[in-house]
DNA sequence: GTTGACCTTCCCGTGACTGGAACCCCTATC
DNA sequence: GATAGGGGTTCCAGTCACGGGAAGGTCAAC
């Protein structure tokens, strides 16, 4: 299979692919003419990784994971302790981005939205406790 | 003001804020020994940005703001659009969290977690729909 | 033989910094 | 006067995970 062929298959652009062979994720053949020969294999790594990243997963946690996939004599609890600690990561950001969201829907709730300059948001980012939601 | 003063003032390492005039958000003065000479509307405008950063602005739309704030006769409502256009940004943030969460908390409970190979979490990244969570 | 689609490498740019090197300035102390 | 330290300065490189685009080789069809 030919870069294109993979790249439809497993939803990543070319570009992505290359970048995953630059830094060692994946190792395609390559054929007489130097277009990378994708096998199966590198196709489902390549689903694999697309999946991982579409959860969140960074590269790195991705090498890792495709590193117990491959380990046929892995404990599933290596692979759910990264998995959880992930979810603790996102969690994380849940949870603040919920207090940015929280803050600033207080600060836009407060502000007229009209042609006049008064803006609650403006003051409330300039001196915090000056109008509301502390 | 020298930087280490701004900068505990502010909240914002030294770095950061070097990085702030060099991209023209704030325009310190200089001495003349070559040491950045901080007014305070300089440390005022940098504690603006250290809050609307930390509710999650870009440094564009610090710029945007702070434009805002600096005009007396802007309209509330160009703040406010501002505000909800970011408030939209974090929301669909949270919601593609919230839902890399929910799959990833359904494979890592299929998980038994323990020394056995058979993993839950790698087939289902593997192959989704194998396990569960669809 | 020429088009046009595909492939290759290489280099630069993104956002918002961070780390580090190499060097200047200021004050205090010996 | 030398030195030590704790400021400050610039500049360069690296981060993460790619994306854009140039310059050029390859392939299949007409």
């Amino acid at each position: 299979m030919n870069i294109n062929e993979v790249s439809k298959a497993a939803g990543l652009p070319a570009k992505t692919i290359r970048y995953y062979e630059e830094i060692g994720l994946i190792r395609p053949l390559r054929g007489a003419n130097g277009y990378r020969a994708f096998r199966d294999s590198d196709m489902h790594k390549l689903s694999f990784i697309a999946r991982a990243r579409g959860l969140g997963f960074s590269i790195e946690e991705c090498r890792k994971l495709l590193a117990l996939y491959d380990d046929k004599a892995r404990a599933s609890a290596d692979v759910k302790a990264l998995a959880e600690g992930h979810l603790r990561d996102i969690a994380a950001k849940i949870e603040e981005l919920r207090a940015m969201e929280a803050t600033l829907r207080g600060l836009v709730a407060a502000c007229a939205g009209d042609a006049r300059p008064d803006c609650p948001i403006l003051t409330g980012l300039a001196a915090p406790g000056s109008v509301c939601c502390d």
